[in-house]
DNA sequence: TCTGGTTTCCAAAGCGCTTTGAATAACTCC
DNA sequence: GGAGTTATTCAAAGCGCTTTGGAAACCAGA
């Protein structure tokens, strides 16, 4: 059933059907409603193809894989990624994915995926520091939206979590506990997330008239081993040097770090104070941690979401100006900080 | 640049440009040459949204997020994944993905997506024993291929290892081992891969006069909390009831047996066996395992980009018959598995 | 009754490709 | 040299939708 047919069962024009069904205002009501009932009884479904054509617009907004991948990146990825997908279906947009393949370099998966126009915009997820995409897309006239940030002499769309003030807030929290020997769990420092964090942390000690000890700024993947390697080692400085607060960048890595503690006889929320950012993984939360963790907390599916939901809308309002967004961060104290040890 | 531009700057018509550009036989070869060489020259790239009106097909493989997700499944659903729009890509075809949101059936997500006909075919990824999608999208005209295997009263299209002969093989080399007390850490039973190698499993004890221990088949995520939870369970046995094998599901469980053992203060390799399979994701194989493990194993990644290639291959012949591979899987013996301990 | 303004609907022109059915050119073979 | 092939190329008809530029119908006011 097609809009031809569709439309001499109504005795009406293709036209006529067609406003009817996407809502302009000059057709009446009435004609609508009857338009609205043929379609429903008939299962009438536009072709996406032929509106896609004659549009110009393909419904699509593409996604590349990180270039980079490892197990709780992949993770991350994979819930940003779900929250997108949920709320394109809502706006009757599909996600489609690019990956490099093999000796391609990033940069040539991204022309080929705007060459190939199939997609209208696309979404740019773990921007490092100074990211080359957002000014190739720009280039190449593809609109896009970031997921972070990144350097760039020109502004351009995107949302963001407030990573340094996370983290800023985070570790005065821990200064104002009385801890000054804190350590900071990173993830990997090219990436744009990991150095504002990095930035945020140094800020507040500094804030609190501090300074960060040597080695205790580590930089690393997002899983526990990662946790677990780091802690142990700062551990191994003894009593008197040794960390009294962890601040990490994953509950994966506070993970691992509270395995090191345990091991050294050492006591998340007795001991040592443990912090870590909580991106909001659907079957894992800070709160279901041992102890109860205290978090930065923020949804990265939610982000997901909310993303495809610019996205949409910047394609609808090309002119508007660019949606940038930064979200504060929720810092939730639970159970794992306590004032620092005496000495 | 499009066709009719293309087809005038060459002084053909657009016919022939199109078939010399698709490979056609009916276009002199020289002919072809020119007009491959000005396509270049000019930029030409053939709109996607015309070429699927008019040949009817998208070009795009569905794909849906798995009703139920969990770290793990995750995990491996995204390596599967990223196989996927590997080949597909190298093939031309797009993968859009689709997923249920809130309150929505999964039967109603994938109505949904076959009725917008946005694709030419589905992929169906984690089947149940009976799983109620082959039959939907079969009565639903959509051409699909499942990654596993369920129960159908109608040949299929699908690809799948041979989860029971694996856990076969491994079983009986235990039992060759000496072992009599082993467990089976499966993933969740629902799932047919999972009652495969449970079938796998029970037979391999049978074909060796032995039967299952009470308790000693589990069935749970395929997390290493799910892992240490089970063998520590099983590790209080006491020495002469405990397993002296352990069977698992995913590295990831293993994990968990192997800090269980430790806790207990039994070695992998030396006092307690482990074998476990491996997907081999693409950052964690059995390999690097400590100690290395002995595991049947087969390249998630692998069937991803398998399934798409015998997707593409029958929507290419629509009458050929149906493609059924089962891959066997590879039974490597490492460090992990040694005689039952006397007694 | 006529005018000017709304409201409602329509015919037709694309969108850029594939594909059908033929026409033309080039060869072969008697 | 003409009939019968074969190798090339082409014009035109879709594919199913959106959208432009009117046209028809209706209404109130003069």
């Amino acid at each position: 059933m097609n809009l031809r047919e569709l439309s001499s069962k109504l005795g009406l024009s293709q036209t006529t059907v067609s406003r009817a069904l996407n809502g302009f205002p000059e057709v009446a009501e009435e004609t609508r409603a009857r338009v609205r009932e043929a379609a429903e009884k008939y299962g009438y479904r536009p072709s996406a193809a032929a509106r896609r054509l004659a549009t110009g617009q393909s419904g699509t907004l593409g996604l590349i894989f990180p270039a980079e991948r490892n197990m709780l990146g992949d993770l991350l990825f994979t819930e940003f990624l779900g929250g997108c997908v949920e709320r394109a279906s809502l706006l009757s947009y599909d996600i489609t994915l690019g990956m490099a393949h093999g000796s391609q370099s990033e940069e040539a998966v991204y022309r080929r995926a705007v060459r190939n126009a199939r997609v209208d915009a696309m979404i740019l997820s773990s921007p490092v520091i100074a990211d080359p995409r957002p000014h190739l897309l720009r280039q190449l006239g593809m609109p896009f939206i970031v997921h972070g940030r990144t350097r760039s002499d020109v502004p351009y769309a995107h949302l963001d979590i407030d990573n340094e003030g996370a983290f800023l807030a985070a570790a005065k929290l821990l200064c104002d506990l009385g801890h000054r020997r804190i350590a900071l769990i990173n993830g990997q420092r090219r990436f744009n997330y990991a150095a504002d964090r990095e930035r945020g942390f140094r800020a507040a000690l500094e804030a609190r008239g501090l300074q960060p000890e040597p080695g205790f700024i580590c930089e690393d993947l997002m899983h526990e081993e990662a946790g677990y390697r780091r802690a142990h080692q700062l551990l191994q400085l003894g009593a008197a040097m040794r960390p009294t607060a962890f601040l990490c960048s994953s509950l994966s890595q506070a993970q691992g770090v509270r395995k090191a503690c345990t091991e050294s006889g050492l006591v998340i929320g007795r001991d040592v104070a443990l912090i870590a950012h909580d991106d909001r993984l659907h079957d894992f939360g800070a709160e279901t941690f041992d102890p109860p963790l205290t978090a930065t907390q923020s949804s990265i599916g939610d982000a997901g979401r909310r993303v495809v939901e610019l996205c949409v809308a910047m394609l609808a309002q090309p002119d508007a100006p660019l949606p940038q967004e930064v979200w504060p961060v929720d810092l939730v104290v639970r159970r794992s900080t306590m004032a620092a040890p005496a000495g």
